[in-house]
DNA sequence: TGGTACATGTAACATGTTACATGATTAG
DNA sequence: CTAATCATGTAACATGTTACATGTACCA
């Protein structure tokens, strides 16, 4: 009967619809900047989920505008089904980590190999952390976060990030080698 | 040509046959023991990887034990296709955070339904952490973890949960409420 | 005028989830 | 004897990824 619920990423796109009529492009860079620290979602997975969401009168197609970009606007359905969505209490999330599969089966390693791994992954770590905290440098520069909702999901990222660097600081030599020795080089 | 290489979830199923051959119901328990933290996979998920990899000669069925139970040994093309899976160099964690949606989206929603909801969260990060740090003391007690690698995994798990806590502790007003005040309730 | 970034979409496939059917063994 | 738990599996579906085809507009 009522058509099932819909699924955080097309609800995150109905959330985001709030803010005016948005074509698959602009949605996805959105969502890239809103919410890419924690969800993400491809190009042609936010085509799909319009597509469907027009069938179900969740939004609705606008006129073409240059480069047949197609704007969409939320309906008043889509409103509803948001505003329900919004209010349940979430599930758990999700961390898939795949450099802990690694470590977890660091015994078939070389441990040259393992240790230039951790040291890899380490870089893309201190990199997001920056990122994040040039953004929170940026806001305090401007009078503060546009919102404090914004504020607490960059404060995540830069917690997330910063446990992440004490965590790989923290390793023992077993796992990343003996200081600057640098046996087993990082090509891939 | 070469066929191509494992996925994750199958690897790991390589790598825990390493150990001797398994059925898909011990296969099923060891990954949620050994890796459930940070990677997850569901019986049907593990009993359509065993049927892919043995079509394939990564793995070999044995004779059916009491109640029905397929044992998996793994064979040598496994072996090497384990080695070849381990030693590159793991993608970034995916990490999909369904509550962050909702703060980011906090505007939409009666201030004491999200205090309520971020009160509930926490209490389940609250519950892992207990879990992994009960974990941590008893190994202690038993004179260390069984491997530095297991022990490494485990360090995630606990700077990961106490980040988050003290990321939730740091949350403003805005989001938490007023302290104890407890406006719109936790009923789901 | 030619390359780059913009923009939309389809198709095929890989992965993950849910619901269900079936039966064996054990514990009370 | 019966309920709970163990154990295997299929089917259907939802979600996510990758590769590709197509064309537009800007800018050097």
């Amino acid at each position: 009967m009522t058509p099932r619920p819909p699924n955080a990423t097309a609800a995150s796109l109905l959330g985001f619809l709030h803010d005016g009529p948005m074509t698959g492009w602009d949605l996805v860079q959105t969502a890239e900047a809103r919410i890419g620290g924690f969800w993400s979602l491809s190009p042609s997975q936010v085509y799909r989920e319009l597509a469907a969401m027009a069938q179900t009168g969740l939004i609705a197609a606008e006129e073409r505008g240059p480069r047949e970009r197609r704007p969409y606007r939320i309906t008043e359905e889509g409103r509803a089904a948001f505003a329900g969505w919004v209010e349940r209490v979430p599930e758990a999330e999700t961390i898939r980590f795949p450099l802990l599969l690694t470590i977890g089966f660091g015994r078939h390693l070389a441990p040259g190999r393992l240790a230039a791994i951790v040291r890899r992954h380490r870089a893309v770590h201190a990199e997001r952390l920056a990122g994040y905290e040039a953004q929170r440098a940026a806001w305090d520069a401007a009078g503060g976060a546009p919102t404090p909702y914004a504020a607490a999901t960059l404060g995540f990222g830069i917690s997330y990030e910063r446990a992440a660097l004490e965590w790989f600081d923290g390793l023992p030599a077993e796992i990343v080698g003996d200081g600057g020795r640098r046996t087993g080089d990082g090509a891939s």
